[in-house]
DNA sequence: ATGAAAGCGCTAACAC
DNA sequence: GTGTTAGCGCTTTCAT
């Protein structure tokens, strides 16, 4: 026999002799399986049943059971459920807090120009989860510290998705031996984990190579970010090879390395204004909201965008078609991001012993206006 | 005595003499609180303590037992918790899947155009939540049907948030039975729910009699949503009382009711084109996106905007100031709805017997080029 | 088709 | 400060 928690009357065959079924309006407890089996005069397991299997009832008593469902308020414990079944039919995705803190106050009540990068993954992701029947559990890491968070994520997904440079290769390596994870838009950092990748080389290479051979440039610098940014490497990387295949000069470093903000773009600008040389002729950023800034500073000065110099950025931020003028920039295809997520998170979970997979998407050139492509806008 | 799941050797007392500690190497299942107690010399109790309350721990103790729980992987589940402790750490957000279908496949490559309402309310709640230590779940019904992932949500969150017209007032009145909710941008619908609004009828209003007072339209006329969708009414009867205000001809209907797609302001511009009179001087729209999707309708008919007609939408989708002309509108502010019900939420949770709230959150005019106003951007 | 019973992994008294 | 123990509400064999 099971007692009822909080005090309750027990049950059934018990001392107290309890007054019936009189008190069905009284609210106290959430009702439970055995609320409702009690009512209907089933066992837990038909109810449960009803739920996890409706077929297997027969129809006149899986209505009843609904019906007194309905009527007490029942809905299943999650909780309950994920433990007793060992899945919670939920996914999971980190990411950094990305907040730009300037744009954050600058915009002020113009919140739509602040949507970035994550929150295309998590769309992507969403709609990946929900089409298989799981949802989305989401949660920024609060950079240093808390990590108390995403401990609590992974106990409560089936598996999760996390962008680079989110969370600490140790803590991933315990929570990955417990539950699949998949590393999104950055090195794959554990060999176990399934992982997505953006082919920032190619897609840097590209748009160096179309500054040079389409527009004619020669005198080139690169706005590189953190040297423990992988993608932005990558994307310096990408920039040197087409200079080297272009027979133009590259150094082994960017000429510049930025924390990646809007801020350290227009800083970017400063600085290189007095190199000796001045400004080049093409800047590239290793992400747009730095040639954003860049492109704010500039103009401030009375530098004509691409006339005098041509800016150019990567990832592909809804803000760099709203600036003036436009920003040409690498786009990186963030909601299939999320969805491959989803798919490798989900094959992992049906075969846990499949090898790990690694997968790389294209990116896209967008030529706007900022390098002298695209029309006025 | 306890003994462990899947035919695993019992522990301690039992019989199966066992190997003792050789095979620590072996993960088989994945560990728990016994397994990291047995491994560190304590109690189960302590290993959730060093994890629920640190402090009630001896420092060397606590050490060991992290130490341990590095090692064997362990990560506490989350069901297991919720279960034992009536409470998740997880929040949630129901939303329809306001996808356009149109703009879905039209945007192609162009994902970003198509950041819509939902994700701004999903950053608010997301960094409200961390801020409090939740973690947040979304998920989008999909229409018709599978209500399915609705009701897991309920089971698996502390309370959660629904954009209104997700969710069925029926299911909605079960689950709010069962904890807490609260309805987002819609009408209360249910008494004891707590509730954020969007000035939905001032904004309107303030919008309508910009175009009559600054601009000096006369002839107006409305396109609103489906008679169910209190948004869209309530937007209809700020612009009638703007009008009645002004001493301009309102009916009590909108001029056209449509679904609020972008394909369906297509469609109202030629509805509207052949009816006596021709187009309007102001063509008013109860969303943004049917607002552009009128406005292509119309400069591909050689209309000019806002010369001969003015055009203004409603939400401040990012969309809006991407076209040309730039869409004048009402916008709301959606992520404040996102904290807003945060807060809403966590209130609750902290007295369940508080009276149930209705907040109301103000709107602000964009004025841009699409009524005449803002440069030619 | 339905019931009985044994856990799932953890928290929260309550002892010591 | 730490251990014992009784559930939390459900799923899941195994019987019937």
């Amino acid at each position: 026999m099971r007692l009822r928690r909080r005090g309750w009357p027990v049950r059934g065959d018990e001392a107290t002799p309890v007054p019936g079924e009189g008190q069905q309006e009284q609210q106290v407890t959430t009702p439970t399986v055995y609320d409702v089996a009690d009512r209907a005069g089933v066992s837990i397991a038909t109810v449960s049943r009803v739920y996890r299997n409706p077929d297997s009832v027969k129809a006149k008593t899986r209505e009843r059971v609904l019906a007194v469902a309905r009527e007490l308020g029942y809905v299943p414990s999650g909780s309950a459920r994920g433990l007793a079944s060992r899945s919670t039919g939920v996914l999971g995705l980190c990411f950094p807090d990305y907040t730009d803190p300037e744009t954050e106050t600058a915009a002020g009540d113009d919140d739509d120009a602040q949507v970035l990068y994550a929150d295309q993954v998590i769309r992507g992701m969403e709609r990946a989860a929900r089409r298989h029947g799981y949802a989305l559990l989401i949660s920024a890491s609060l950079q240093g510290g808390a990590e108390q968070l995403i401990g609590g994520m992974a106990g409560q997904v089936d598996g999760f998705a996390v962008l680079a440079r989110t969370v600490s290769t140790e803590d991933l390596d315990v929570y990955s031996r417990r539950l699949p994870v998949v590393m999104l838009a950055g090195p794959r950092e554990i060999d176990r984990l399934d992982h997505v990748e953006v082919a920032n080389f190619d897609g840097q290479r590209e748009l160096t190579r179309h500054l040079v051979e389409v527009h004619g440039l020669t005198r080139l610098a690169f706005v590189g970010g953190p040297e423990d940014s992988p993608d932005a490497e990558a994307r310096f990387q990408g920039y040197q090879a087409a200079c080297r295949d272009a027979g133009l000069p590259a150094g082994d470093e960017p000429d510049l390395r930025r924390a990646m903000t809007r801020a350290d773009g227009r800083e970017a600008v400063q600085q290189l204004a007095f190199r000796p040389g001045g400004l080049p002729q093409g800047l590239l950023f290793a992400n747009d909201q730095m040639a954003v800034g860049a492109m704010e500073e500039l103009i401030s000065r009375g530098v004509r965008i691409p006339t005098d110099v041509a800016v150019t950025g990567f990832d592909g931020i809804p803000l760099g078609r709203m600036v003036r003028p436009s920003l040409t920039t690498v786009r990186q295809p963030m909601r299939r991001l999320g969805e491959t997520a989803v798919e490798l998170l989900l094959r992992r979970l049906a075969d846990r012993d499949r090898a790990p997979e690694s997968v790389m998407l294209p990116v896209s050139l967008a030529l706007r206006a900022s390098c002298g492509c695209g029309d006025a806008e």
